[in-house]
DNA sequence: CCATCTTTGTGCACGCGTTCACAAAGACAT
DNA sequence: ATGTCTTTGTGAACGCGTGCACAAAGATGG
């Protein structure tokens, strides 16, 4: 999973719990399939399954939205995937910067799972005067000069930052100060921003140090009969998949 | 037959809260950091500002590890970054697979992040034989065919899956019937893995909706009530959660 | 050696999220 | 209409994570 952070105070008034909507881009792609399918009417039971959670988790995150099922019969795909769209605001065109072209910044912009949901990418925005004009995705890369003007002409609200760590809070200041209030962050650092301003990052080292650690936990598991717990220098040898350490090639 | 989340309920010996796990790559980065700049001790209070967390969340964080703390003066930044290491098994080598080498595989094999952390990257493998032998971040490409044999004689236990959705369910069970137990999605699907198989998933689109749903929250707040004519700071949300903007440009 | 000061480590309370289990609601057949 | 059957919606219990607040531990200075 992703992680994300800046989570609110649990929104106070008509709050939808953070995890519910954290849960509900999933449902919508397991209900546009079915759609897709011209399936007529789902139970909690099945969307669950394909949503991949538990069904009274299901029930109960729809509970928050309002009473759209019906008892004995299931909830109606189209009326849920308009419900549950307009409640995250995709019935709306998003028009997203991306800022840093470079492999990463690149890949996001051919991402098609954008286009299908509302995002729009207005413009993508690289410090290196060599890419200006430079066609990525069929958009032309413009200079980071022109960044202000570009978020202010285009409305944009939401912003991608893919540079290096040197280079992400810089640009994140700079594109709050051009009236960006939510950022998605590829690059790995804290960023700073003022109250108001949502950050949500993703940080794929992060995510493949948590899969190392229940990845030795499982090596460990196997070779731990008995462990009596001396709390400093435990020898953990999981004589794991490393044993054999072929040859390493340097990128 | 487990679908997606394969949660470990607390095993029996040490058993280190998930969402303490989740922090340790976190106060690794800071700790590296502070490290390259030579700062032999760092306090609760400091680590926690540079990590973007509360102390109080670090230092319980760190209660799970041992007592790696001296009382009046914090913690020593090498030790500390080798008992993380350690907790988190980078200091043995992680063989990686990428599959699907398109524009996102592409990036991730090229991500510097991989190498600094002691993850390899073993191979890149794509179904497109025009791709084979094509070399990208140095590494040449190999089909699909030899995925199998590659796990194998490389002893890879971790796997990135990059293709395309429709591919992955197939690409993830030929991994895990090679052996691998450790799976990084990209793909926007639910993929059903055996038990012991740990799957985490990265998706782009729905990191995007959740910033939306927000974006729009902010939006009908302002329209609501009262108008709020200054701009972008809002009204004062009673607490900070994370985003307090404590700003530490350390001396 | 004692006093004071700093910072860790943690007991405790609170709130959010998850799950169970079941009554209410509606469809459908007779 | 009435009974039966299916499935929703939710009250309630539980467990995990978070943050406060403070005592314990060690450093430091006199």
């Amino acid at each position: 999973m992703a992680t994300g952070r800046t989570h609110r105070p649990a929104t106070r008034s008509r709050g939808i719990p953070e995890a519910t909507v954290a849960r509900l881009p999933l449902y919508l792609r397991a209900l546009t399939a079915l759609s897709e399918r011209s399936v007529p009417t789902v139970s909690s039971e099945e969307l669950a399954a394909a949503a991949g959670v538990n069904s009274a988790k299901l029930r109960k995150d729809f509970s928050y939205l309002g009473s759209y099922g019906t008892r004995g019969v299931g909830y109606d795909v189209e009326y849920l995937v308009y419900q549950i769209s307009r409640e995250l605001g995709l019935t709306q065109d998003w028009p997203v910067v991306i800022v840093g072209i470079g492999n990463l910044g690149a890949a996001l912009a051919n991402y098609g799972g954008f286009a299908s949901r509302g995002f729009r990418v207005a413009a993508l925005i690289d410090a290196d005067p060599a890419m200006a004009g430079k066609p990525v995705a069929g958009i032309p890369v413009q200079h980071t000069d022109d960044l202000e003007k570009i978020i202010k002409d285009n409305g944009v609200s939401i912003g991608v930052i893919a540079t290096p760590a040197g280079a992400a809070q810089q640009v994140c200041d700079r594109l709050v100060g051009a009236g960006v209030t939510s950022i998605l962050n590829f690059a790995p650092t804290v960023l700073s921003v003022p109250d108001g301003v949502d950050v949500r990052k993703v940080d794929l080292s992060i995510e493949l140090q948590i899969l190392a650690f229940h990845e030795q936990r499982k090596a460990g598991e196997e070779t731990a009969g008995e462990e009596a717990v001396t709390a400093s220098v435990p020898k953990n040898t999981p004589k794991g998949p490393d044993g054999d350490v072929p040859v390493v090639m340097p990128a």
